[in-house]
DNA sequence: CCTCCTTGCTAAGGTAACCTGAATATAATG
DNA sequence: CATTATATTCAGGTTACCTTAGCAAGGAGG
């Protein structure tokens, strides 16, 4: 961990992570600065249809107390509403305004942006290679 | 970010890193469960001969006063101790106790290890790709 | 149908890991 | 020396989670 030691691949991931995340942060910060990366995780896992709370939560690895609160957030910044949900009278849905829509492509945007960007430092290969190799990690480690 | 999209090198990294990270998490638990990942920073930008703490700080990319918490917790655990510096009666220097080098050797050890199944999994070709790929990502995006 | 257990959400309060602002001691500089 | 800068520490705040506990509604068995 020192700087005398050689670099490892689990300090190379998370410098890394924190570049590229930057940049797609900082894009959501200029659509709006209220939006904070926690909410990400909203936008992350939404559902086309709407999406339950509970659903959410499970789906971004948190408990629905933590999610209601970054919900409440969005519902209150105008990028999402909570509306009954016909199956389950205890249930709500989560669904996006068209402010909420506009900021998913917005997002979308940015991250493309950035998986571009990384096509033209490493080439094609190498960006399908980096990310053959972290899949692999991940599934595999 | 929702399912319907394939997964992005932004998310892969994260989720790579969250892996690999929590296999030396862990054996940072298993040495000291009171110790905590943000500990690591610590460890990770410690410096032989001892270090202060405003620089440490500046390595690890947080306020001193921050950092000073770490740095309690671990002199309280008896992995550290801040002597007089004697070049500048202000200051102090951070350094570790045997306890403390034996944790750091053994952190150094669970990273190394981490290394080398990553050599298996991927070739060793493989992991040197993967090393290079993020340097590059790093030092150039 | 009624209990009884489960599920979906929310309210209240706690903790970890940071932050900013301000105080104190010492050093460096004109 | 008086001034300004640096090293640390104290006090208090914020964010992003958590646990505990409560209420409303659904589902299953007798």
């Amino acid at each position: 961990m020192a700087a005398t030691h050689p670099p490892h691949i689990v300090a190379l991931l998370y410098e890394a992570y924190l570049r590229l995340s930057d940049v797609v942060f900082q894009a959501g910060k200029a659509i709006d600065p209220r939006i904070r990366p926690a909410h990400s995780a909203v936008f992350f896992h939404m559902e086309h249809d709407g999406i339950r709370l509970s659903r959410l939560a499970e789906k971004a690895q948190m408990t629905p107390q933590a999610m209601g609160e970054l919900v409440d957030d969005l519902e209150k910044l105008g990028y999402l509403r909570r509306v009954p949900d016909p199956a389950d009278r205890r249930a709500k849905l989560i669904v996006f305004t068209d402010r909420g829509d506009d900021a998913l492509r917005a997002g979308y945007a940015a991250i493309d942006d950035v998986e571009r960007r990384l096509a033209v430092l490493l080439g094609e290969d190498g960006r399908s290679s980096l990310h053959a190799a972290l899949t692999r990690v991940i599934t595999d480690f």
